[in-house]
DNA sequence: ACATTGTGCATGCACGATATACACGCGGTG
DNA sequence: CACCGCGTGTATATCGTGCATGCACAATGT
């Protein structure tokens, strides 16, 4: 449970511990087949309620990263070093998208995207 | 009144007028001293409330692109070509700041991530 | 049975979106 | 010059939705 919560973002906490859960598996962090913490247990190290956790599970037994037995716990989906890089590009992409689409629209060609890129990636 | 309102974007309403009317004053389509259509003529126009207007508005004044004169209207503050061309920067690295966060927590470097912006690019 | 796990329901609160009524500024008219 | 009407932005009250929460219930395994 390496998760770190930011009250002041504007994102949601459970899609904020949803997206970093999500990275940390996809970047082989989380090993397929070991479980995650019980809900209360990560409620209680994350200070936030369990309802809040759960919604995070949820999101990522939905994305297929995660499933589910009642009574027993939620387990990493066991993924090949190959889909997880599909996922993770999958993902990324997604976002990028809709990223672009914002730099589009000030008029930004790609050229100037990735200047601006080369200034800020440290 | 250029502008197009997804009812199925995630982003509220009055912010997507915003990010459209400010990316048009920063592209220089809409001339420093013309004024922005009334709240209630843009509501109708949009299809949207006039508060909703409004909010986009306050929005716009709060970041300097317009100033409001009771009784009169709104108009659009006088800009520089190089001011115009720095704020743009300005409002894009910010956003950009966080995009490349999430990218980052996917464990990507600067030169994957140029990779696929020059595929999703077009 | 009991302890541990996930699940479902009802509540409080913040924010987006709305309609309606109010205040300010300008220009025509007596 | 005063007044009133029209067009402008402004403020208040209300409704719906979604985030976050606590508490009680169901399922699993020892």
């Amino acid at each position: 449970m390496n998760i770190l919560i930011s009250n002041t973002s504007e994102k949601p906490i459970y899609q904020q511990i949803f997206e970093q859960i999500s990275a940390q598996i996809l970047k082989g962090e989380l090993q397929g087949g070991y479980s995650l913490p019980p809900i209360r247990q990560a409620a209680v190290e994350l200070q936030v309620s369990i309802i809040t956790v759960k919604k995070a599970w949820e999101e990522l037994e939905r994305s297929g990263l995660i499933y589910t037995v009642t009574g027993k716990g939620c387990f990493i989906t066991e993924l090949s070093a190959e889909e997880m890089i599909q996922k993770r590009h999958e993902t990324v992409l997604k976002q990028m998208e809709s990223d672009i689409a914002y730099y589009r629209s000030f008029g930004l060609r790609l050229e100037e995207v990735i200047e601006l890129l080369r200034t800020v990636y440290e």
